[in-house]
RNA sequence: GGCCCCAUCGUCUAGGUAGGUCUAGGACACCGGGUUUUCAACCCGGCAACAGGGGUUCGAAUCCCCUUGGGGCUACCA
């Protein structure tokens, strides 16, 4: 208990930082800081056909949005750097050599193909495949002949046969059979490490004391396991926690495949798209998006994005910049996804950081997979746009208007300050910004929705009512909002009418739609002379027809 | 196919390690009502679960077994 607890995050950076991730990685951070450790973030960038030099900065930029630091780590380094894994090929290397030096690692020289074959034969007896270890291990000489000759060599860890039994702090004991892992390559034959390797070597350089991932890895721990073993006999054991995974709505682990799932069942199920524009417009061939549509082959995010936005299709959101994007907080991200997965026992749900540390342990780590819910997460989202500081609420305003280029763009923090005020009660930044924009548009620009046209203006009392307000309007000296809403409320009763008949027609003629902040807080912001020209500008437009 | 994990309201979960205090609690969603200048927000009320079967026991959501269902892994990906 008194031992120093180290934990890290290791995201191989392939794309966006997704939601699983993200979870991953805070209850990592949650837990070093929760029993006052380290923590650290490392790069799995073995892959060299994945990994897209972009993707390291975008997971970076993400987790500082989410507000999780890492002790040690690319931008912060400590003693145990580098910290990206394409960077320690050498340490690798030298791991490796130790193996084989000890006889307990071994080169291979087979194909993909004749892997395949012999994976194939088991399967057709039902059986698992295990690698056929070989009676004399082929020496160092011939695996540099092989490799001069082009032949692929990889390097093999010889898997002490025997009953492994891994002690999960949330699954208890699991036991694995002797027969059920075979020699796994720890070295690939472009020199690279797999992850496997690559991952015990650096948790153990790296001090790592506890290991909390997702399930799908509980399969990886007890080679690992043998593997540390193997090469680090004096360094002890981590801890292993494996918790339960998020799964989506439709089935299945929450990953990055659900957006071209979501696009390709919007495509399907539309028969009316113009393919041919379609592709045109995202830049894409036909080949192109035939493959994908015949589910051949999935084309990158950015294309995805193009696709859906063309088609307005809203694709689920499973990346922590979707979730930026869609007018989140991240306060509200950080808590909601505690929440999947663990709770503090106590009933509290809506919970800071600061209490989240206090909290947080491994030992109350949920078994069970659990499902995104969206509405639930909307649900948090709007009771941290209440609660949370105004200081705080005005820089994620802007960094959200900033990020998604908002026509409300303003230097003035008292006038956004004042938007946040009048929008109380919105559920996520993006209403309020959308419900906002028509103070940010020109005049002229103001672009009137057919259906609020219809049912506001073009009605009996509709235009002439917009008339009456103008003139009581132009009327007002040294505008206020108790002015206006006295102004208001006298007219209506004086025509025997509820307030919306009145304040709806001038809604809609200063912001072309139904949906506005309160209408005297909405005159008073854009200013008596452009609410009377947007008044003139309805009329002259609507009174014809 | 093989191996592993899991199983409480629609969803996230409390309760399970120490079986009775659980006619199973909370939150979100949903439904009904209220408030209201729009969208929200807000207030009040309601619906709703121990997957099925067998044991053990005086007694099981809780322990054991089987079935079913869900998830994961099964790569020179991580």
């Amino acid at each position: 208990m008194s031992e120093k607890v180290v934990t890290r995050f290791a995201p191989s950076p392939t794309g966006y930082l997704h939601i699983g991730g993200a979870r991953t990685a805070l209850f990592n951070w949650l837990f070093a800081r929760h029993r006052k450790g380290k923590f650290i973030l490392r790069i799995e960038d073995t892959d060299q056909r994945r990994n897209t030099p972009t993707a390291t900065r975008q997971v970076i930029e993400d987790l500082h949005w989410l507000g999780i630091e890492w002790d040690e780590g690319p931008g912060t380094e400590g003693p145990n750097g580098p910290y990206q894994q394409s960077q320690r090929k050498a340490i690798y290397a030298r791991y490796i050599k130790k193996l084989l030096d000890e006889g307990k690692a071994y080169y291979c020289f087979d194909s993909t193909q004749e892997l395949e074959q012999l994976r194939s034969r088991v399967k057709a007896e039902k059986k698992s495949f295990i690698y056929p270890r070989p009676d004399k291990y082929p020496s160092h000489e011939e695996a540099l002949k092989k490799k001069a000759e082009g032949t692929g060599v990889t390097v093999r860890f010889a898997l002490p046969r025997k009953e492994i039994i891994v002690d999960d702090t949330v699954r208890g004991q699991i036991k694995f059979g002797a027969g059920e892992f075979g020699d796994f390559i720890i070295q690939k034959s472009d020199g690279f490490p797999t992850y496997n390797f690559a991952c015990v070597v650096d948790d153990a350089l790296m001090g790592v004391s506890h290991i909390i991932r997702g399930q799908e890895h509980l399969m990886n721990t007890p080679v690992q396991m043998e593997l540390w073993k193997a090469l680090f006999e004096d360094i002890k054991l981590p801890k292993y926690a494996h918790m339960s995974v998020t799964i989506s709505q439709g089935g299945g682990k929450l990953s990055k495949r659900q957006k071209p799932k979501a696009l390709l069942q919007a495509i399907k199920s539309n028969k009316q798209i113009d393919l041919v524009k379609l592709a045109e417009h995202c830049n894409l061939t036909a080949e192109a998006l035939e493959d994908f549509i015949n589910g051949q082959a999935v084309p990158d995010v950015p294309v995805i994005d193009a696709m859906a936005e063309y088609l307005g299709v809203h694709l689920p959101e499973i990346n922590v910049i979707d979730f930026l994007q869609n007018g989140y907080l991240p306060e509200a991200m950080v808590n909601f996804l505690t929440l999947l997965g663990w709770n503090p026992g106590d009933g509290r749900e809506i919970m800071s950081v600061e209490e989240l540390i206090e909290s947080f342990d491994i030992e109350r780590l949920t078994k069970t997979n659990s499902l995104f819910d969206r509405k639930k997460l909307l649900s948090f989202n709007t009771e941290y746009i209440k609660t949370i500081s105004k200081e705080k609420l005005l820089e994620h305003f802007k960094d959200y208007i900033k990020t998604i280029n908002s026509p409300v763009s303003s230097d003035d923090d008292e006038l956004l300050g004042t938007l946040l005020e009048i929008n109380e009660g919105a559920r996520t930044l993006a209403q309020i910004e959308t419900k906002c924009r028509f103070l940010f548009y020109e005049n002229e620009q103001i672009e009137y929705q057919p259906k609020a046209v219809k049912k506001v203006l073009l009605t009996e009392t509709g235009l002439a009512m917009l008339k009456l307000v103008r003139d009581r309007l132009a009327q007002i000296q040294d505008v206020t909002e108790e002015k206006l809403e006295a102004m208001l409320r006298s007219l209506a009763e004086e025509k025997q009418v509820g307030l919306g008949k009145v304040a709806q027609p001038l809604r809609v003629a200063i912001t072309g739609t139904t949906i506005s902040p309160p209408i005297f807080n909405s005159v008073k912001l854009l200013g008596m002379e452009n609410v009377l020209i947007r008044i003139n500008n309805t009329l002259k437009k609507f009174e014809k027809e």
